[in-house]
Parts: structure tokens; sequence; C-alpha cells
DNA sequence: CATGCGGATTGACCCTAATCAAATAATTTT
DNA sequence: AAAATTATTTGATTAGGGTCAATCCGCATG
């Protein structure tokens, strides 16, 4: 891990996020003060569960993958952040200790925002609760939507509606390029990669094609009633 | 349904709670002003997913469940909340739309607190704000352990979890009473019915001893490495 | 162009939990 | 207390995925 200084285009890309994009630009400048980036080689762990945690992070560029130990050793992923998202966020209200591990899952970039000066400001200033509150909302919904998911569907609808999340509505015929490795969907999806895979194949008689990291949709019905 | 004026009572046990507790009393007030009850006989619908819904919930009394459908009618239970519990909070941030369906669980109480209002007061006031952030943080954190115990634990060893969790640190035996029906003990882990049996016999060879509602535990340890 | 490596796919097998059906409790009603 | 419901348990069967092993593919390397 190095750590650097933030470049402007790093503050560009923070300035436009979601969580920023909301705060008069003196409140974000107040934010960043302070703020620096770190580098991380894929598999590098930001953070371990139950462990102090100073920061809050932004993705920069890359990605991180959230997942939790089972006593055995296995690994549940709670979520992935790609490029623009930011994490680690619960933790600056549960006696910030993290809830979860952190890992990068490919070269990875982070903005460290202080999580303590954040917490402060957040106690001041409502827009700054306004934009956490949003976060945490967020946040929670990705993860029911994800308990949701496991519990309703099978191996084959989770990519189908995957999929079909990143399809732009009315197209009925599109194609698109996987963001991450297929390893990292399926353990986004709680699967095995087999089960991808075959979950895949499954899918190709509904007419989804998968080249590499590309997927080519021909029939968005056909998808949708899976 | 029918709506109710809080009673004193009411009151005192919305004070209590974890929410409130931490507010000075004339903001709890504030918040309470106009907050009526209503009470719902087992199975009734409080409010659908994707539905608009103008209260946030506080369980006065009673059991409250929330879930997902499937397109094929099956139901995913996301939470259940006992008497104490705030609910339905994160539909505020979300257009006033809920993510799930909250339904009585047995017979029961709310408060029904008017959610523009509440929202409004968060956004004037940094305690108010405090407060919600941290439920939210709290009901993110249930959500994710869920979702982990989904994904790593085998439905007996769930069971087992659960029980734990009741299980005051130090003891090696003890017992409780289940604050709710198997059925839904069963919902919350994301079992069906005769899982969560077969789990409980599966525990009887740890030491556990399930008599109709009242769980018996002779070996914590056991329970511990299953 | 051959080589090697890591990710992805496929096959074989197994285990967990869902489902369906039936038998037993437990509760509530009458 | 008997009858009628409503939970819960148990048994049998099955579907869905996990795991392990072998192979294949794509891509970087020499």
């Amino acid at each position: 891990m190095k750590t650097l200084r933030l470049t402007s285009n790093d503050r560009a890309v923070l300035f436009d996020s979601r969580f920023f994009a909301r705060l008069p630009r003196a409140t974000a400048e107040a934010i960043l003060d302070g703020t620096i980036a770190s580098t991380h080689e894929e598999h590098d762990i930001l953070f371990r569960q139950d462990e102090p945690v100073d920061h809050v992070f932004f993705v920069l560029s890359g990605l991180v993958r959230l997942y939790r130990l089972g006593k055995d050793g296995r690994e549940a992923d709670i979520a992935v952040f790609p490029k623009g998202e930011i994490f680690g966020e619960n933790a600056m209200f549960l006696e910030h200790r993290a809830t979860a591990n952190a890992q990068a899952a490919e070269p990875l970039i982070v903005a460290r925002l202080e999580s303590r000066k954040l917490r402060q400001l957040a106690a001041e200033n409502t827009d700054v609760a306004q934009a956490l509150i949003e976060l945490l909302c967020h946040h929670g919904k990705m993860t029911e939507d994800c308990l949701a998911e496991d519990r309703l569907l099978t191996a084959p609808q989770r990519v189908a509606s995957y999929i079909l999340s990143h399809c732009p509505d009315g197209l009925s015929s599109f194609s698109f390029r996987l963001p991450f490795q297929k390893n990292v969907l399926a353990g986004k999806l709680g699967l095995a990669p087999e089960a991808l895979s075959r979950a895949f194949s499954m899918l190709r008689q509904s007419g989804v094609t998968v080249k590499g990291r590309v997927i080519e949709i021909r029939d968005r019905q056909a998808l949708e009633k899976f």
C-alpha cells in the first residue's frame, strides 16, 4: 500500500459522486480536507471484520469486495463497490469497528476520509447528516435486495436479474461488458463460480450469449420471465 | 384496523426506546405530536412493497414481519420487529415507497409517526438526524448479519446461532421462551418450518431441548462449535 | 509460435433444504 | 370436555447448488 495526495482529477471524481454532489462545495471541501488516497494491489485487505477502522473509503478506481468470514474460512460477499462508491461508513456509528472485511478485487485506489471528522461534521451539519442518511438508506436497500434475491431466486434467476439491471428500459436486445471478473460476480450473487457458469449456460436457451466478459441479450422478455 | 390516541403508557414505552431515549424530551415530544396509534389483527397488512407509506412505525405491542414477494408468490422475510422497535424508516428517504411488505404476525398495536414531519425534523435538527443515522446503521447491520448467516451457515447452525444470541454471556446452561411462533422464527431464519423443526431435532444431540415455545440449553460449548 | 498460467467451463457426485403428504401436538371454540 | 382449528413434527422425495477433478480457453510471456 502506498499513500498519495489527492489529484485534482480525484477531487473532480469525488465532487461528482452522489454523496458529495448534494453538498455545498464548501462543506465538501471541509470533509475532504486532510483526506489522502492509498493504492492497493489486488487481494490486499483494507480492513478486517471487528477491527477498528478510522476511515470511510471512497473508491477512486478499481473494485472493493466486502465480505464476512465463516468459522470454516469460507467467505460470504456482502457487497461489491466499484469506482465512485463509498463504503465503511457504518463502522463510524458502531464504535469504529468494521462489520466485514474489505479486500481489493482489482488494483485499487481509494480516498480515505477521516471518519471521526466526518462523524463530527455530521453531528454539526444537517447537510452532511442528510447525505449520510441517504447513503445508509441506499446501502441498506442494496443488502435487503440481496437478501431477498438469495431467498427468492434460483441461480439462473439471479443472473437474469443482474443482466436485466444493466439493460436500459425499452431495449429488447443489447449487450454490455461485465464490470469485473466472473469470479467476483459469482461472489456478489452468492454463488460458486461453477454455479454462475452453469447459470449462464442455462440462460443460453433464453437468448443470452456470453463471450468472455461480454454479455449479449437477444430477447429481454424471455429473460424477464425466467 | 382501529385508530387510537396514544396512552400515557404508550408514551412511556416510546420515550424509553433506543430511538427516543437519546433525544431531548422536547424533541421527542415534537416528533410524537400528532402521532396516533392503530391496532391490527394478525395477518393484517400495514403496507405493501412499492406502495406509498406516510408513516414510520413503532411497535407498541405485538410483532411485525417485513417481507418481499417473489414472482411466484413465495415470501422472503427481511426482518421481524418486536415491541419497542421502529420500522419503515427507509421509505422516508426513498420517495416514501416501501421496500417490502409489512404484516402483523400477531395482534398488533403500532404508533404511526408522520414520516414527512419526521423527515423535516431530521433536516433541521441534528439530534434527530443522528438518531435516524444510528437507527439506519443498526437495521443495516441486521440485514447484513442475516445475509451473511444465510450464506455461511446451515440450518442447524443458524438456529444454534439464534439460540446463542439469547444466551447471556458466561452461562453454560439456561433456558428461555421463544418470543414468537416457530413459524415466524423459521421465516426470520430463511427456513421452511419443516427445516426449523429438523434443525431443532438435530440440535438435541448437542443438549438442546424444545418443549413448546421453551428452549433449554444444557451445554453452550457444544452449541458454539456446531 | 510454443509455453505457461489463471480464470472459466464441464462432468460426477453429494449434501442441504424445499416440497408434498401424513401424522401429531397444541390451542381455541363450542 | 369434545370438537374443530391451527401449529408442529416426521417421512419420502426432489431440486438446487456446492465441491472436487479434469479440461478448456484466453492471454501474457518468452
